[in-house]
DNA sequence: CCGATTTATGACCTGTGGGTCAGAAATCGC
DNA sequence: GCGATTTCTGACCCACAGGTCATAAATCGG
């Protein structure tokens, strides 16, 4: 039995790429500076990947696995809340009530959740925004938005029908603002070093969104009850 | 003298471009494509651009014009407006004041204003989106954009100090939430056929972002005067 | 130490598309 | 019609980067 293979030549290539990738985007990203920076040559490359898309292809699915995840979690844990607390009315939104206090915690940890995973796969998800024409990730950031303002657009709808969200608004419009945002958010984080307090920017985006940019005054009395 | 250059190449030239970048970006819009679609040759197409990015910063520079100009715009209303009916304090805000409800309304015209500039630069904002790295608009549009976020944050912040907006959330985080989801709308603007009615996205926007996504009922009942 | 076998190398091939330029075509004054 | 002049054409050049493959290097059993 011969010559041994590089063990740890593959998760070198994959962080040397997902740097390349983060500087200079798909096409930008060369296979020579890939390797290099590995110590490798360039036909290395070819004996871990099938090509440079195909590299990509696979972070593309790690990613996109995550924030399904983070999406069946919702759905999941909702599912959960309603289950062992009941449903949540309009009155509890209207009285602030423990029930529906913690289902707004629970709405914030997710969305947390949700930017961690962003966070995370950032330099992926700058790659998928400057799209590189040409290859099969051409939209696929676009598709994954539209699914995300789709999810959000039927359960905002879903509130609208049991009266606990205003109802003068098209939840498609709702689902724009979430995710747009968001997407934003993440768009920024590429030219971040250090991770920013994602914990409260859910809990604050969550309180802006809900309750508007109006000063918290004007609300009526019955609604704010802190500590 | 002699023979006379074709009068519309240019507009033709530039109207094809616009076409086929919206179709591939700027990398996957070739220049014999762009000529071909006009009935003139390759070569034709140097005799009035530099490059094929030289052509793509007249767009760009026209849509940044564009929306300079909203920005200055919306400066100047608002400073014609304090000028001609007062400050707006936080009792206009409280009691909806016809004073205030001139101002919501002058505010969504300008929002409806830049709409209507990303919708007709839509095309320019496709391709600044997916950047095209390797070419000087690689970040040209995240620089537009932290321009607008910083632009909308100072604007909260002056609000906030007026006790005309709520103070606890941080001016960057709603500069992200607005620039966000209208960068958003302008990214699906890219795959529309038809206008939407940007009128009513930016009330509706408006209405949703000032007082937040619940139910109205919630709201105090002075809030609200309807005809 | 040999040769079998798997791993790694980098010179080479190749497609692509931006940019060029010698020459053809058009249009004028005369 | 003729040449002068400007407009237009498209075959050609070339840089670049993805992908290939003959060759070399490493590592084993015997």
């Amino acid at each position: 039995m011969p010559r041994h293979a590089d063990p740890n030549a593959k998760e070198a290539l994959v962080a040397a790429a997902r740097a390349e990738f983060a500087r200079g985007g798909l096409r930008g990203a060369r296979i020579e500076d890939i390797t290099a920076a590995c110590g490798l040559s360039k036909g290395a490359f070819y004996l871990h990947f099938e090509s440079k898309e195909a590299l990509f292809g696979e972070l593309v699915q790690l990613f996109q696995a995550r924030m399904s995840a983070c999406a069946t979690d919702r759905t999941e844990s909702f599912r959960k809340f309603a289950e062992e607390h009941g449903p949540v009315g309009p009155r509890d939104v209207q009285e602030r009530t423990p029930r529906y206090q913690e289902l707004v915690a629970l709405d914030v940890r997710l969305d947390e959740a949700a930017l961690e995973a962003m966070w995370e796969y950032r330099d992926v998800l700058g790659v998928l925004v400057r799209g590189s024409q040409g290859t099969p990730f051409e939209g696929a950031l676009w598709e994954l938005v539209d699914v995300e303002v789709n999810r959000v657009r039927k359960s905002f709808e879903d509130l609208q029908c049991q009266r606990t969200c205003r109802t003068d608004i098209p939840g498609e419009l709702f689902g724009s603002l979430i995710v747009g945002t968001y997407l934003l958010l993440g768009i920024r984080m590429t030219r971040m070093y250090d991770k920013p307090d994602l914990a409260a920017w859910a809990a604050q985006l969550h309180t802006l969104i809900n309750e508007g940019s109006q000063p918290v005054d004007f609300k009526n009395s019955v609604a704010r009850s802190k500590p």
